[in-house]
RNA sequence: GCCUCGAUAGCUCAGUUGGUAGAGCAGAGGACUGAAAAUCCUCGUGUCACUGGUUCGAUUCCGGUUCGAGGCA
């Protein structure tokens, strides 16, 4: 008997916090974050944390729970998920994952296995990123061939994982992809995407830049520096923080740094759409289609849920 | 008022020694299985400001007009 789940997601901006919350309210649940950058502590008004005041009493996991410069990935996300999961089963509450990191939802969802993986190694890392892409890529057609048909050789990142994996576990990682990959959802679900209009989402992204830089974002980002989190930390490839970095140490000005976070922002909403569109059976709810009034949005998603089982 | 320089893709500009044009950015589409807010791939027809002339042919040369920048009075 598959347990059941709710996924509220879309792009960034498209205001899927409200809803979750709302909804959470509505049916008692709870509210699982899937959200790379919002675990991490200090970095709220950048990642557009909700506040606990906003909040309103719903049970959130997944918020706050690391120091920047702890380490987080899929497999910590799918490890501290499962956790939650349990307890809110415990309790009675239905489970409503929220957060726009599809990757992560995915990799929920399918319960992807990383047991067997010996994870991840800096120093191999690190050596194998020094070197030359080309070489690299050569090396990869060695170990794994059926790997270079689906990276592209221009990317380095991916190409260093493979061969990570390679080393560090004696197997190829395209075949580990190959198992993962046909795995079936391992949940009762219903997975909502929120949409709008692109342009109405790239006026929201905007203007909610603009309303960060207001709150405070540039203290907050400095605050982060002087507290000793470096650059080259993976919370501080956040969109909001690198940019502002890239200010405070001179590269660039604050309108650059501020543009720049609206651009860096806009393309990663249209990278998220992307991988939406792909997900099977996903409900779309287009608010250019559906408008944004609250009762009316909580119909849809629970006439759904009903046809699914889930409540 | 006169002179000079500019006017080419949404923006910034390149180019065509006369055969209707191309980069960057923006924008669009896509990939993704332990960094994912990361990383990577693909996509460029537009009255070449307007209007006469020369020419087989003008965005390109010549004249005029309009607009913009600078200079001289």
């Amino acid at each position: 008997m598959k347990k059941n789940i709710v996924i509220i997601t879309g792009p960034t901006a498209v205001g899927k916090s409200e809803l979750s919350i709302s909804l959470a309210k509505d049916i008692r649940g709870e509210i699982i974050s899937a959200d790379s950058m919002q675990v991490y502590r200090g970095m709220d008004i950048g990642t557009a944390k909700i506040s606990p005041e906003q909040m309103q009493g719903v049970k959130h996991y997944l918020i706050d729970i690391l120091d920047p410069d702890e380490e987080f990935n899929v497999s910590s996300f799918v490890d501290c998920a499962n956790d939650a999961l349990d307890k809110i089963y415990k309790g009675g509450a239905v489970p409503i994952v929220a957060g726009g990191t599809a990757f992560y939802i995915q990799a929920l969802l399918k319960q992807v296995d990383f047991s067997d993986d010996s994870g991840k190694d800096d120093e191999l890392r690190n050596r194998l990123e020094e070197q030359d892409t080309d070489e690299l890529f050569e090396k990869l057609k060695e170990a794994d061939p059926e790997s270079c048909k689906v990276i592209h050789k221009n990317n380095k990142k991916r190409i260093v994982r493979a061969l990570e994996y390679f080393y560090l576990t004696g197997k190829k990682i395209s075949e580990h992809n190959d198992e993962q990959k046909h795995k079936e959802p391992e949940f009762n679900f219903a997975y909502f995407v929120l949409t709008d209009d692109r342009s109405r989402l790239y006026d929201r992204i905007n203007a909610r830049v603009d309303k960060m830089f207001e709150e405070g974002l540039l203290d907050e980002v400095r605050e982060l520096k002087e507290a000793g989190y470096s650059a080259g930390l993976t919370s501080m490839q956040a969109i909001g923080y690198k940019e502002i970095y890239s200010y405070l140490s001179g590269e660039i000005s604050l309108d650059e740094a501020k543009n720049l976070i609206k651009l860096n922002t806009r393309h990663f909403a249209k990278r998220q759409l992307t991988w939406f569109r792909k997900e099977p059976d996903v409900i779309w709810i287009d608010y250019s289609v559906t408008g944004r009034d609250e009762k009316k949005l909580l119909d849809i998603i629970k006439s759904n849920m009903k046809d699914r089982g889930i409540i």
